[in-house]
DNA sequence: CTGAAAGCGCTTACAG
DNA sequence: CTGAAAGCGCTTACAG
């Protein structure tokens, strides 16, 4: 009933005051708070109704002082496409959120710059870090973490160390499986646009599509692959290319949305029409993917998974770490998924297309 | 020298640590390390240059837990464009790593939602909220925040009601601005794609669109105003109609960038070039802007400047809600700015554009 | 300008 | 199954 009344004068409902409006003891509520088993079904229920009724919620500050299990864990990017790093953001606060865990940030300019933002996380009492892509991939960074003892966790990593943690899919499996699927659907000439060269991911996707391509007996044609950076204006640029070869490819894969979203304008502008006489696909299954029309057909990758899985793989850690105990890296390859939008379509001048007309 | 060791054998420096090395009380320690101003420069020195040798950093929850001065924050949003999200979190973190806040996000359908996704942060021990747009406009939900005595501020608001705090920048005058330049550069036939009619903000833009043409002496002809809906695809099909007008406008004003993104993309469809034929102008500089081509001439709302101003508004709310005091509402209005892109160009014919060529 | 004491709200480690 | 004691690392409120 009476309230304690802080130091400060503020108001607030403790352990003590549903301790006392049950009748036991602070320990027994603190047992019922955090779901122990030893407590009497009786008293647990009567000390669950009291913290209904009063109110009660645990204080963190005071939880994490005696557990001594806090954590404040930091995030570095460089380069963000900003709608992998809102969804990245998003997956990271909602299990940052459960575990009352503080979240900072960061941004450099690449590998280069990580050192000076990594000792501001530092500074600032941060006890772990999560690094996004291309950061993820950087074995410079992978050691500056290392010399300093920090833990870590990677995110989209294509080319994970085998003793770091890391969250990533299978690229190479995901731009087969994209690539197989443009085949079934009959296309024949299919032209590619390369991610950018600074990140293994552009690589793992374009040995998947080339792959796929042999295995199915297709070939390769070299002026049918184009460089991108991963900017709407590189599969822009790239498209244009593509489009103006003399056998014009029915279906141009690019390695993330972005650079769809320049090829789908480049078609436009040619007056062809997406997917009716050109199918567009891409990778990632960002923002860019579904707001542009026609929406793209790509590979979805989950990222707000992967990003709380690492926040869970890092808070582990750090827990280990603190103990002094060893922690085995683990590398989590998550599921992507493949997204058929309004993008691809059915080659021309192939039976199903036919069939469609019939 | 010696460290202590915690209770789980966790390997820590603390505030004692640092007192003995230099000799003096935890108290005095405590003191350089808030900069507080009575202590002598000399012991302060000392201090420093200890906690600096023995990189003692404070623990926050100790602190939190001995100021009673902590806080959790949630944001709330519904409906986000990833991009506006993802500059808001960016500035909401920023602020909140430093104040040693944790972060909570809900997202919810609409004002309809909202109450469903406030009991769950009320639950999570969410001590205030910070609500997105178009949350930030909404009565309802401004109702629900109120009942529960729970403090709050809205971002983006464009039409704050007086007893609430929020951080807004003049949509009604941005449009204006924007307008004026499109006059400037000779645009006499312009168009204008008006956003979400849930949004108080499109209704300010149009407002702000319609009173400069009208000042200038321009009419704005009703079929050259279109209904959009603040995505890609309505301002692909606004465009469609504005640009099949009898009168073709050589300017578009789009509400927001998106819509003007499309419509960049409509006017490829049919053959114009941008800017060269038509002026394509967005509102809100998101990432999108940045990244179609030609990158486009917007409207730049601070967002991660108005996300952190409103965290700080909220946690002095906070803090006045605790010690009782009463809290005045604040209102706080930031500049905005025109960013001028290559979307944008002088009209066709006028004298600047034939200055152009000499 | 400096310090000893008490307290913030919770949990660990024991004891029963 | 339950509780009394001590402690987590810091600060407030006093006293000198």
């Amino acid at each position: 009933m009476a309230r304690k009344v802080g130091r400060r004068g503020g108001n607030i409902v403790t352990i003590h005051d549903v301790a006392r409006h049950v009748g036991v003891s602070p320990m027994t509520v603190s047992r019922v708070i955090n779901g122990e088993k030893n407590v009497r079904e009786e008293t647990r229920a009567k000390v669950l109704a009291s913290v209904e009724a009063l109110k009660y919620s645990p204080n963190l500050a005071a939880r994490s002082l005696a557990t001594q299990d806090q954590a404040r864990i930091g995030l570095m990017y460089s380069n963000p496409s900003v709608a992998f790093l809102s969804e990245l953001l998003l997956g990271i606060l909602e299990e940052t959120s459960q575990a009352g865990t503080q979240l900072l940030i960061e941004s450099c300019d690449g590998p280069e710059g990580a050192s000076v933002a990594l000792e501001r996380l530092k500074h600032s009492g941060c006890d772990g870090v999560i690094l996004s892509p291309p950061l993820s991939d950087s074995t410079r960074v992978a050691k500056i973490l290392k010399d300093m003892g920090m833990p870590f966790v990677g995110v989209a990593a294509a080319r994970p160390a085998t003793d770091i943690c890391s969250v990533s899919i299978d690229d190479f499996k995901a731009a087969y499986a994209m690539t197989r699927r443009l085949i079934e659907l009959g296309h024949r000439t299919i032209a590619f646009i390369k991610g950018h060269p600074n990140q293994y991911a552009s690589q793992l996707r374009y040995e998947g599509f080339e792959s796929t391509m042999e295995r199915a007996g297709l070939t390769v044609e070299p002026q049918l692959v184009a460089q991108g950076y991963f900017t709407y204006r590189s599969g822009f640029d790239a498209a244009e290319r593509l489009l103006n070869q003399k056998n014009r490819p029915t279906a141009i894969f690019a390695s993330n949305d972005d650079m769809a979203a320049g090829a789908v304008a480049t078609a436009h502008r040619l007056g062809l029409e997406v997917p009716e006489q050109l199918t567009v696909v891409g990778f990632d299954d960002t923002a860019m993917a579904s707001s542009v029309w026609p929406e793209l057909t790509t590979v979805r990758q989950p990222i707000s998974d992967m990003a709380s899985m690492s926040v869970r793989l890092l808070l582990d850690q750090i827990r280990a770490h603190r103990a002094g105990r060893p922690f085995e890296a683990v590398r989590e390859v998550r599921d992507f998924a493949l997204i058929e939008r309004q993008s691809s379509d059915v080659a021309l001048g192939t039976p199903e297309a036919g069939e469609k007309d019939a």
